[in-house]
DNA sequence: GTCTATACATAGATAGAC
DNA sequence: GTCTATCTATGTATAGAC
């Protein structure tokens, strides 16, 4: 699999996606052609998430987002009851194209270890094409309401668990090596987070998404693989 | 080295840094009794941290930290001149403490596998002292202005290298075997922020400073130790 | 469907009493 | 040194015109 090849399908993703956010909040989005409804919504997600690579939601004001969307700040309370709900409109967004792709890709996979090559070459490619989505997801988490944020939580534990069931099984079929499964799968997923979180120093330091994918699956096996 | 011995250590720290913080913002603070500025530059920080442990730095009002710290709002302009003021005060206070402390525990150490053994555990043991500072820093450090970032990175950058010169120094004296450093010292980084970012899932599933950091030693040196 | 104008709330900062 | 009262700015949300 490569980058670029990657990408496209997380862009096909974005649009179906649209779609089911529409029809998962038809009661709080008054626009009624859908057309304009996915095409906006397109406008009004991309604008909230570049503005928020450089600030914060909250400091992120509706005129703000009116002036970067093209559209008024009237219009846009036809998508959206209250600031709030925007936030969670991101994060379900978001939170629905990367877990699909994920486990699309993985599905693909032979045995424990090459599982977990993709598994690690996927995330980090998704971060990387979704990247300010990743980033303002785990910046914003904390701002969101109890239950928002329990569903976060729940996502996050859910890809952590997909690691944990690829380790398991890696250990069954004797071609890893673990005493501390759950261990594992947290540092990974810490090595995963830094791509996303860190990316100013990847980028300054010109380490292209591939080196860094390449050097956490060779981190990995190091302490996974059975020494010969 | 045991936790609770490290967080004495920390504690008298803390207080030696806030008769440095008065040194240097003699200009900023207008109360001029030094004993009471320092009591209540405790106060302060502490409220801030505590209420931003659980919500953002700009979602807590100067009301909000005048009822925890037992301040009027008025009195809290005497100690600094905004909000903003306030927020890298903090973070100058938190670098000032973290880095003092690495630095000394890491000069006892002896070879390189020691070093970076020792370097580990000191990191994660302070993330643990200071945890709501170590969070508060690293999520709103995006939050400040772009001098006050850059100091922020500066300081990042050089915890960073202490990884980098313990690693190289071990390369030299073989006892490690490592074709890319600065990758190695950035996962490890990684890992470390790990404890302090994602601190609810430790606590929740039960695992203790020790047990983290010992599993994190021995990941690194599982990819850097020799192979007999 | 989208705009402009505006009501209403909240937060930062200051002035002057104690 | 600290407090209360208050000014001013900014931001969310809505109402009604187009």
């Amino acid at each position: 699999m490569i980058y670029s090849e990657f990408k496209k399908i997380v862009n096909i993703s974005k649009e179906d996606i649209s779609g089911q956010i529409l029809e998962q909040n038809r009661d709080s989005i008054k626009v009624k052609k859908e057309k304009k409804v996915i095409e906006n919504l397109i406008k009004i997600f991309d604008a909230t998430l570049g503005i928020c690579s450089r600030k914060s939601f909250q400091a992120m004001s509706i005129r703000d987002l009116a002036a970067h969307s093209g559209l008024s700040r009237g219009a846009l309370y036809s998508y959206f009851t209250n600031k709030e709900e925007l936030l969670n409109l991101i994060q379900m967004q978001g939170r629905q194209i990367a877990n699909r792709v994920l486990t699309e890709q993985i599905s693909c996979a032979g045995g424990a270890a090459e599982k977990l090559r993709i598994a690690i070459k996927t995330h980090i490619y998704l971060s990387e094409a979704m990247h300010n989505w990743f980033y303002f997801t785990y910046i914003e988490a904390r701002n969101l309401s109890k239950p928002e944020q329990k569903k976060a939580i729940e996502s996050e534990l859910q890809t952590e668990a997909i690691f944990v069931d690829i380790i398991t099984t890696g250990v069954k079929e004797k071609v890893f090596v673990s005493d501390n499964v759950i261990l594992t799968a947290s540092v990974i997923k810490a090595m995963l987070q830094d791509w996303y979180l860190k990316r100013w120093k990847y980028t300054q330091r010109k380490v292209s998404v591939d080196e860094y994918a390449d050097f956490v699956i060779k981190v990995t096996e190091a302490s996974l693989l059975r020494k010969k």
